[in-house]
DNA sequence: ACCATATACTCAACTTATTGAGTATGTCAA
DNA sequence: TTGACATACTCAATAAGTTGAGTATATGGT
């Protein structure tokens, strides 16, 4: 589970709190890894019982304690490790496609509406990471670890701007009256 | 969870046994929707105790029987309900991409043979899938769910596609001696 | 004064998915 | 004849992810 090895890799950077990590993910992992806070407390703990990390206890004034998680020498022996096995690519699993595959079993407005809703949300976070493409690309002198953040974000660009065409590509056979794909037969009424 | 809901919608095209589906999940439904036997089979014994599927039992010679399932009524109008139920994306969780996060990390060469690797497994893949196309482009009258499904595997062949378009892009930044991507530091030796 | 939001972490129940074994047999090729 | 692969299904353990609540306080806006 690449979760563990996601929470190391950010620790390689600088050490952090559960709640740095959760926000980490969801400000720049969240493109192709997501995590929720639970979650990333959960496995915090677990590889603290490992010795993959340590923690330093931070008194706060008013909040609970801090936990400040670093990354410790078995830790990096881990991800040496687990970066050096082969990756296969995640299975998919998308819900839209199963709709389309039913094409015929639902009303037709039903699955357009469904596919513009989503190519207007994959536009809107295209949008948000070529906000972060224009910020990175006006830094002169990036640090290594941005140059590789960069690459990580290139996809999630590439991501959203395919889902955008395939929904256009989708859309246009959708509307069309004749030879495209047509003719839904109400279920049961 | 739509794995209930991808198999309704392939029962409506005609009852199936659970090993049926598997075959089905695996020759076409994989491109966005993975699950194992043992899932299916479970999911098949659920959906039987809500009354949306009903098999029959054939006996078969040698082997176990086979238990042929239908879609009911109330499994028709539980896709339908769902059907109309917004979608939103599915999160990403890419160990590929962790270990491109990680590439300050991680020694040069192997990030590049992973990158190369799978942009191999991808390219393969899409041959696979353009095979279909070209075969569904053979036929002069398509099937409504033939049509249908041929629009999920647009979104595969595109899905493999922007893969290797990734990858290319980021070996040549990986590859570059300067203004690239280099400067891996070992880590602990 | 009140509400939303942020900080910072814990616990528990539940659902979903993975892994591996087990039962039984038929076909095809080396 | 041995082994690989296909048919067809069941059971069980574990891992991973989701959902929701709970503890405590500070800040900023209406």
């Amino acid at each position: 589970m690449a979760l563990v090895h996601t929470i190391l890799t950010l620790l390689c950077d600088h050490p952090a709190s559960g709640y740095d990590i959760s926000k980490q993910f969801e400000e720049s992992v969240a493109c192709y890894w997501k995590a929720s806070q639970q979650q990333i407390y959960r496995e915090l703990g677990k590889m603290e019982g490992k010795g993959w990390v340590a923690f330093e206890l931070v008194p706060q004034a008013g909040k609970p304690d801090k936990k400040i998680y670093a990354i410790t020498e078995t830790g990096h022996q881990e991800l040496l490790r687990w970066y050096q096995e082969p990756t296969e690519p995640t299975p998919i699993r998308e819900d839209l496609l199963v709709k389309v595959l039913g094409g015929a079993y639902l009303p037709n407005p039903i699955l357009i509406q469904e596919l513009q809703r989503r190519r207007q949300t994959h536009l809107e976070q295209m949008l948000r990471y070529q906000e972060r493409e224009a910020q990175y690309q006006s830094n002169p002198h990036p640090s290594l670890q941005d140059r590789y953040r960069y690459l990580t974000l290139r996809r999630g660009i590439r991501y959203e701007q395919d889902w955008i065409h395939w929904c256009d590509e989708v859309l246009v056979l959708l509307k069309q009256p004749d030879g495209g794909v047509q003719g839904y037969n109400a279920l049961g009424g």
